[in-house]
DNA sequence: ATGACTGCCTCTGGCAGA
């Protein structure tokens, strides 16, 4: 075991992860699962559908991980776990907006690494105000990402973007056309983010494309391997450099009580 | 095919998700 073990990390540079598990209560068995058998440095969970008070925090310390949490009450909630230490708390608000009350957004450093771990609203029905409230929502993510890019720390903004960026990245763009995640003005601001410096690590080490990282739970979306690309890591210049792997746990999908999404990675060489 | 499934909190049906 001892060789085992140092041999993985002799192999393997520092692995940042993301997982939309769907409601931290029901998915907890699977969640654990994944964190023991995958073993990131950090891991940033998304729609933990959770109040503060009851996040399973002793469940995860058992394993060896220390997390901080924004939940809220039924819908939405973010956390960030790290391996070995608690996560440094930066923010726990996007910026830019004191009547958005959704707990989307959370912020901290790791190790020199600043972690922001991002829900990005849905927006369907579109057009509308959970649209509006979407596009409100990435004007004021790429506001933020300016900000963090000025400060000129390695940093990571990854999560659930709700943002299919481009036809490559979905099963079928006839049925899928109308729904928020694909709609111009979505993809027009995710790639105003890449514009501006950050890089899509999965897209770059995928240029083709036909990378999944959801499957609806209806119409054997799974069976039928239906899915679409809307879960992102983006990295600032520094740590693009430092960037060997990315992916997709996919095998989790297909777990008993499985999320609709399944676990995103990038791997980076020790700065 | 105006479908399909899942989790949450519970007014056990309505909302939210994507």
């Amino acid at each position: 075991m001892r060789v085992r073990f140092q041999l993985r990390h002799l192999t393997r540079g520092v692995r940042i992860a993301s997982f939309n598990i769907n409601g931290i209560k029901a998915r907890l068995p699977r969640l654990l699962e994944w964190l023991e058998e995958t073993r990131p440095a950090v891991a940033c969970l998304q729609e933990i559908k959770s109040q503060d008070e009851n996040f399973p925090a002793d469940e995860f310390e058992k394993i060896g991980y220390q997390a901080i949490w924004h939940g809220q009450k039924s819908f939405n909630g973010v956390a960030i776990l790290a391996d070995g230490q608690e996560p440094t708390e930066i923010r726990r608000e996007l910026p830019g907006d004191a009547d958005d009350d959704h707990a989307r957004y959370l912020e901290a450093e790791v190790k020199g690494v600043r972690i922001a771990c991002i829900y990005l609203p849905n927006g369907n029905p579109q057009p509308g105000p959970k649209f509006d409230y979407k596009l409100r929502w990435m004007e004021r993510l790429r506001q933020h990402m300016a900000t963090i890019a000025q400060e000129e720390v390695p940093a990571i903004v990854l999560g659930d973007y709700n943002v299919i960026p481009e036809d490559k990245d979905v099963w079928s763009t006839a049925a899928m056309a109308t729904d928020a995640l694909m709609q111009p003005a979505a993809r027009d601001a995710y790639r105003r983010l890449l514009n501006d410096g950050w890089t899509d690590a999965i897209d770059v080490l995928n240029p083709r494309g036909g990378v999944w990282t959801y499957w609806d739970y209806q119409a054997g979306a799974w069976q039928r391997d239906h899915g679409f690309r809307i879960d992102h890591a983006l990295l600032s210049p520094e740590l693009a450099d430092r960037l060997v792997a990315a992916g997709v746990d996919k095998a989790y999908r297909g777990r008993e009580k499985a999320s609709d999404h399944a676990p995103v990675w990038v791997e980076l060489r020790d700065g």
